[in-house]
RNA sequence: GGAGGGGUACCAAAGCGGUCAAAUGGGGCGGGCUGUAAACCCGUUGACUUCGGUCUUCGAAGGUUCGAAUCCUUCCCCCUCCA
């Protein structure tokens, strides 16, 4: 009954809403279309809030069809108030340029580049949104517009009832994403814009924008907001963002991440971020969860740092956990003079990345958190010396998860 | 433009001359239990320290005072109502 694409969009927990599902059912029946995803430049790179987008336009990728990938170079500079407490920081140019260039990077790992009939098209709207004409633009798309409605959608709605400013700036970003797509209709015959479920009510206008400009059908499909099963946001740890990017966050942490994944999260991670058949992942989900968890950060790690990062990755988890020490945790080097006369285990630690200031070495000391090659460091006069070191190499460690090893060197 | 309310640590929110590096909650970190999960329990949560203390912090800058997050002056920002 369901076209291929929708129906394991569907299977894959990709689905959230969409805004004539028969109709677009029918189309992608009878034919490959093009469909866009916007993304935002704001940041460095992309990181895992950004991940199911990608996979979507893996997903169209598999059947046939061809993503449009839009980098909001034009509305990065204006900001999108959905889900924002306050108002972004306005980026300059030159900044928005290299993140588009790293951005463009994450997708050229994930995404087929070959086949000329699903190869992603890259678009920045900056190019059009950038040469707009102020009168011209509200005489033929404003008019199409109304505040009565815009006021009624959640981006605008909530950020008032919150009684936290929404600038004019602001304001016009959902007219200008609708711009957007009426732009990709036009000039790229987009057919389909998809995005978060927070992006609904700019999907929406956009696609009555086309309509009543040209007349035509298009269609807006959304994704659920990943909850992770604990309530908070995918994407963010207390560390930081999850980046999509070996050069800010480690192929090791990246599995990391997602062998630390909820247990109620597991299955529904394993049908959304790895290549694994619906079918098989049906047929294998009451295995030992533990065993879940490590076959879903070996393939999710796959798809972004390759199968030899993920290997080596697992491997370093099982010695490190194990009580041993992997190859692949960071390492630190420190010149043999240094410790000659022994070093002071709080200056010892604080050269590694894994504590801000020496005041939290204490403090970790206190709490027992502190580890030398596996065994607890009580007290922080403690002086480190060559002996310590096993073949010229330290294991220290701030609680379970984070390791280092020091190396004598020279 | 007029009237009023407010800006406190990662967030929320108390404090309103000394006992305030600042209650409480959330979050974070560490420990325990476990399974590198969840829940729960305990500890901890500005920096430096020879562990005696020292330094920086309550929108910003000045001032009063032996002493200020707390009082005064100027400035900046936010919110509400009126125009």
């Amino acid at each position: 009954m369901k076209n291929s694409f929708l129906k394991e969009f569907n299977e894959r927990e990709y689905f959230n809403q969409c805004t004539n599902l028969d109709s677009l059912n029918g189309l992608m029946d009878k034919r490959k279309i093009r469909a866009y995803i916007g993304f935002d430049c704001t940041a460095q790179s992309l990181h895992v809030g950004s991940l199911l987008q990608i996979m979507c336009l893996r997903l169209l990728q598999k059947h046939g069809h061809q993503p449009i990938i839009l980098l909001g170079g034009g509305t990065t500079r204006i900001g999108d108030p959905s889900g924002k407490e306050e108002t972004r920081k306005i980026l300059t140019e030159k900044e928005i340029e290299k993140n588009i260039k790293n951005i463009k990077k994450v997708f050229s790992i994930f995404l087929d580049n070959k086949n000329p009939k699903t190869r992603p098209i890259y678009v920045n709207n900056y190019k059009w949104l950038g040469k707009l004409n102020y009168i011209k633009f509200l005489r033929e798309i404003g008019k199409h517009f109304t505040i009565n409605k815009m006021l009624s959608f959640d981006s605008v709605k909530l950020r008032l009832e919150r009684e936290q400013s929404l600038s004019y700036m602001e304001f016009n970003y959902m007219i200008l994403q609708a711009y957007d797509f009426l732009e990709l209709n036009k000039t790229k015959n987009c057919l389909m814009q998809i995005g978060g479920s927070d992006q609904w009510g700019n999907i929406v206008n956009g696609v009555e924008l086309v309509k009543r400009y040209s007349s035509k059908q298009v269609y807006g499909l959304t994704t659920p907001l990943i909850t992770l099963a604990s309530g908070a946001k995918m994407g963010k740890t207390e560390k930081g963002a999850v980046w999509l990017d070996k050069k800010l966050l480690s192929s090791y942490d990246y599995w990391q991440f997602w062998r630390n994944t909820d247990d109620r999260d597991v299955v529904k991670f394993l049908k959304m971020f790895t290549n694994m058949d619906v079918s098989e992942i049906e047929s294998i989900k009451d295995k030992n969860i533990n065993d879940l968890k490590t076959l879903l950060a070996n393939e999710a790690t796959t798809l972004l740092h390759g199968e030899a990062a993920a290997v080596k990755a697992s491997e370093t988890a099982k010695k490190t956990f194990a009580g041993g020490s992997g190859d692949e945790l960071p390492v630190i080097k420190i010149k043999k003079d240094q410790i000659n006369n022994g070093l002071n285990i709080i200056d010892l630690s604080i050269k590694t990345n894994l504590f801000s200031s020496k005041s939290e070495i204490r403090r970790t000391i206190k709490n027992s958190g502190l580890k030398i090659n596996n065994s607890t460091v009580a007290d922080e006069n403690l002086s480190i010396n060559v002996s310590d070191f096993e073949d010229g190499v330290l294991k220290l460690s701030h609680g379970k998860k984070n390791h280092v090893l020091i190396k004598i060197i020279g």
